[in-house]
Order: structure tokens, then sequence, then C-alpha cells
DNA sequence: TTTAATATTGCATTCGAAGTCATTATTACG
DNA sequence: CGTAATAATGACTTCGAATGCAATATTAAA
């Protein structure tokens, strides 16, 4: 096997002395071919290391057989264990990822002209904000779309999306069974979607427990800014007896920041919820009780939810939501 | 604009009264077309949304502007920013990421048939362990590899990594200056090729600084292998004065374990360091000594290599070693 | 054994852009 | 103003696999 010149159906059908639609045929599931051609194909086509050409067949069938999926900086939660998840049961279905990263709020032009040039059978985006123009584009471009963690109602995509109604109300009821007076509500970036529906639901969900004192800060979803504001608000307040956070990271900022503070102990001075159930929220130095994503089923609906849009193009978009589990951890004061 | 049937050049040629070669023209850089020619390209393409399709032109040119990305379940350490960078950096210079996860071995056969078929540019490899014929397999392939964070001197790959010696060498200095007697070296899995590095790189550089009493444990890099090594050595022996952790989710694995063990007191009683400098090893809760990877070089190392090879595919392979930067954080006993 | 039904096969065409090459339009310059 | 040099253009071919269709081979049924 000399220098790898590319070896082409053509070259194999020749060693093998069939044509070359023999040789397609024998690459493609389910066409009609005798045995005899098959084994002759086949002795040749691994002799010489034949492999067919993906993008010669993406070209005549139009299926790329590659799903794009789009990261936004947003994504950070949880999402490497997502985007594993992603691409294992993609490839189960045959399926390749083109990964996009999307940071600046400039670049989804950009992003937008190459999906359209790499001619993806599907979208998947996680934790990305569009607005509903962009979506329409995809329906323009018969791009079928799932929104992973993310509810937009109105909307011509598909969504999956934990409960967050639902989790967040087992997570408030965790913390009324201390009847706390005063509570925080950290949430995360005002131009986050997810941020905002975790917020309102928060606020909306404390008023039907009959909660009166709720103040509302703004973080970033990070570490950092978990600490920041429990440290801002310390200064200028009294502690408060529970505080709900958006995310996992952010109440981890909040408990070292409490633990940093030798006069405030978690869970016995504050309460603290997250959401997510990453990983070390479950470390023992944090112990947090939050909600964990069921990011194995969410992943398997919306790539689910994917295929059957590519296959049947004209279905309705559909929204999934699944269950988050009560994750009872060690933030909550126990009665 | 009505159905959105696939505009295609030939489309717009017709509309803009030009050949289809013109509008081939127009859209690849540095080639001559009038400036009339152009304006009439443009100005129909615009009017039509065409965009050039990807796939036709990957076939022509046998470029596919992709470049598959494999990452190994190994690679979990800081997984989400080396891709993220990756995929902005190699976006930067107009390419794609094709993602592969490799979990199982098996897989490693149906991973590289895909790789042949997409006719990627070029291929990095996160953290994946290949053997040697599988590294021929590219080169007989002529597609170029950089094998990011791994040190095989004899390979024909290119790649980079951070300088695990000196690294491990300040890390065991600043544990030194306690003088402690009982080392623990608590390994990553015998089959990652850096666990095996790292591990070996602190036994030697233990025997240069006279160092006597060193016990090796394996884990496989887990939080919870952190804290079950730990824990199993401690029921059978005395505690260590030091532990040196292959990174640095084991080590807080180890500081976790000691926590639980109140009579245990890190770094009082036993220093740690890890290595990595993954974002939660500088949480308050942690504050681990570590080397933190530079990152961000580490992949503009590798994507620069990887570009520069797939320009001149017969470059001989390079190897680039970046210095990490040492992080003391507060989980070794000051002096 | 003949005919009808079914299974295989190869030819020719297609997908959509890019590049070759010969031809024609421009420009520059003596 | 003529000629050489250069720029711009379009016809045609190419990349490599897939597929419609007609031709041929095989099998089953009568």
């Amino acid at each position: 096997m000399a220098k790898n010149k590319k070896v082409t159906s053509y070259d194999v059908a020749r060693e093998a002395g069939v044509s070359q639609s023999a040789v397609s045929r024998v690459f493609r599931p389910g066409l009609s071919v005798s045995q005899k051609t098959r084994d002759k194909v086949m002795t040749a086509a691994n002799r010489m290391g034949y492999r067919p050409n993906a993008i010669a067949r993406m070209l005549i069938t139009k299926q790329s057989g590659m799903v794009a999926v789009i990261v936004s900086s947003r994504a950070n939660v949880n999402y490497p264990e997502v985007l594993s998840q992603v691409s294992k049961q993609l490839a189960a279905q045959n399926k390749r990822v083109l990964l996009f990263t999307l940071d600046d709020p400039d670049g989804v032009d950009e992003l937008f002209e190459q999906i359209w040039t790499f001619q993806v059978d599907g979208v998947i985006a996680l934790a990305a904000h569009f607005e509903s123009h962009r979506l329409a584009q995809f329906e323009e471009h018969d791009i079928p779309v799932v929104l992973y963690n993310r509810n937009v109602p109105d909307s011509m995509a598909n969504t999956v999306c934990c409960n967050h109604e639902l989790g967040i109300k087992q997570l408030i009821t965790e913390l009324e069974k201390n009847n706390p007076k005063k509570y925080l509500v950290l949430s995360g970036p005002k131009d986050s979607d997810v941020a905002n529906e975790r917020r309102e639901i928060a606020i909306s969900l404390l008023k039907q427990f009959d909660v009166e004192d709720v103040s509302i800060l703004y973080g970033d979803y990070s570490y950092q800014s978990g600490r920041d504001c429990l440290a801002k608000w310390l200064q200028e307040n009294p502690a408060p007896d529970a505080i709900i956070c958006s995310n996992d990271t952010m109440a981890i900022g909040v408990i070292d920041e409490a633990r940093e503070n030798n006069s405030i102990h978690i869970p016995n001075d504050i309460s603290v919820v997250g959401f997510d159930g990453i990983t070390s929220s479950a470390w023992l130095s944090y112990q947090i009780t939050t909600i964990k994503q069921p990011v194995e089923q969410l992943v398997k609906a919306a790539v689910a939810m994917l295929l059957e849009r590519i296959e049947t193009p004209d279905l309705p978009p559909e929204a999934r939501v699944l269950t988050g589990v009560l994750i009872k951890g060690n933030s909550v004061k126990r009665p």
C-alpha cells in the first residue's frame, strides 16, 4: 500500500471487476446486491483500504449526517456532561457533532452563515439565546432545531427543559420547613432566559408561600459572583435566613463566602439552595440541596426529537419538560 | 422568498446574467473578477439568499475545513475550557470542529473509520491514548495530528504539553520546605499516559530529593477515588505527611476525606498538592497548591502547529512544552 | 419447459462549486 | 493608432458516491 492516493469507488470497482454502482450499493445498507458481488467488493475494498467519501455522499444525498451543536458561554454549568452525552447519543444514530461556540453576540451572523453552508441536518442549541427571527431563519432553511434547557412557548423550535417550576417549588418547600423570614434570590444574568425564568418562578412561588421579605440580587452564574453578591449584601444588611441561587456554582460561592466569614454558619444561620446538580454540588465541603437535572434523559429527549424532525420535517414543534431530582444535601437547616 | 428551494451558483448566475464560474470566483478570495461583475453577482446573491454550499466545495477542493477533535473521557479535567478554546481558535482560522468522544476503547476502530470518511483536514486529540500504529495510520492518510497534553517522544505526531517535570519539581520543592518524612503519590489510572508520566516524574524527583518513604496509590482521576484512596490508606496506615495527587480533582477528594475525618487537618497534618489548576482548585474551601496549566497558550500552540502542518504537510513533527504556573494555595503547610 | 415475476447489474446522470483553458475585453505603451 | 501585455469571462470538466432506469440474470410458478 504505497503513497496513500485516495481510493475511490471506481478503483475498487475496477479491482473487483464490477461497476462503480455495485460498489456503492455494497456500502449502502438495504440495497439489493448478490452475495457474490458483495464478497468481491468487500475483498477488494479491504485490500485497498477503501472507505466511502462522506463528503461526496453528502453532496448527492443532501444529508450531511452532521448536527450543529451550538454552545454558548452561558452553558458552562454542566456542559461537559451534556456535550459528551449529545455526542455519544448522536453517534449512536450515526450522526456527527459539528461544534460551534458562541460567546460574542456579534458572532451570531457569522455562525448562521456557517450553519447554512455546512448544510447540517439539524441544530441543538445549548443555553443559547436566539431572537425569534433567528428561529424563523432555521425554519426557512428547513433545519430542525432543538433548544436545550430552554422554554420558549411561542417558538417554532422544539425544546427540552427540566421542570423549573416543580423543582423550585420542591426547594422552597425544603426551605420553608424552617419558616425563614428573610429570603434572598440570587439570580443569574438578566440576559439569560433560563436565569430569568428561574428567578420569576422563585419570586412567584415565594408569593404563593406567603413570603413577604424577598430581595433579588443579580450575579453572572459564576462562583465569584456568588461570593461577591453575598459579601456586598452583608456589608449593608443583616444576613438573610435563606438564599435561593439560580445555579449551583453561585451557591458554592455563597457558601464559601459565608465560610470565610466565621460568624455565619451554613446551614444553621443561612440555608442555601442551588439548581442543576453539578458534580461539585455533591462534594463534601458543599453538599448543596439542589435539583439535579436529568441530563441523560434531557439529551435523549433532545436527540430523539431532533431525529424525528429530520425524518418528518413537518412535525409540529414540541416541548418536553422533564422532572429534576431533589437532592437533599446539607445546605438547608434541618427543622 | 417562497419555499426555500436551495439556491445554487447556477441560479445566481442566471439571475445576474453571468456564468456560474463568475459566481464561484466572486465567492473565492483573491480571484480576478471585475467590479461590475462582482456587484451584479453580489446583488443577485443577496437578493436570493445564496450561500455557497460548503459540501460541494469540500468535494472539489479536497479540504473539508473541519478538524476532528477527539475527546476521551479522561480529558474531563479542564476539558470545557480547552474545548471551547480550541473551537474558538480554529474558528478564527476558518476551520470547524467535528467532535468525537471516545470512551470505549472498542470504539477506536469506528472512530478512525469516521475520521477517514469525513476527510478532516487535521486532528486534535485531547488526552486520548493511541497506540503507535494508530498514529501511523494518520500518517498514511496524510492527516496531521496534534496530541494535546501528551508527551510521546518517538511519535510521528506533534504534541503540546505542559512541563510536568518542572511543575512537579516546583510542587515538591514547596512540600519539602516542611521536610515531610512520609510521601504518598496518588496516581491516575495506569492506562493513562499522562498519569504514568506524572507519577514516574514524581517518583524520580522524590529520589533526587533523597526522600525514602514513598508509597504509590492508584485512583482514576475522580473525586471519589481521591476520597476512597485516602480512606483506605488511613484504615491500614498512619497518615502521611504529604500527598502528591496527579490531578486537582483527586486532591479535592483527598481534602474532603481528610476533612470528614476530624482528627486530620489539611495542611497542618497532611500537605496536599494537585495538578492542572482547575477552577475549583482555587475555591476557598480547597485552595489547592497546584500547577496551573496554561490552557490558552497550550491550545494556541496546538492550533498553530496543526495549521502549519496542514499548510506544509512534510514538516517534521514537533513537540512544544509550555511551563505551567505554580499556584501557592493553602494546602501545603507553611514552614 | 415455458413464462412470469423478481433480483441484480451497469450505464449514464446528478449533486454544486471550483478550476483549466481558450477566448475575448481592457489597458498600457511606444 | 497599433501592438503587446494583462485582465476578465464562460464553456467544460472535475471531485466521488448515489440512484433512476433499462437490460440482464435468476428464480418461481405453471
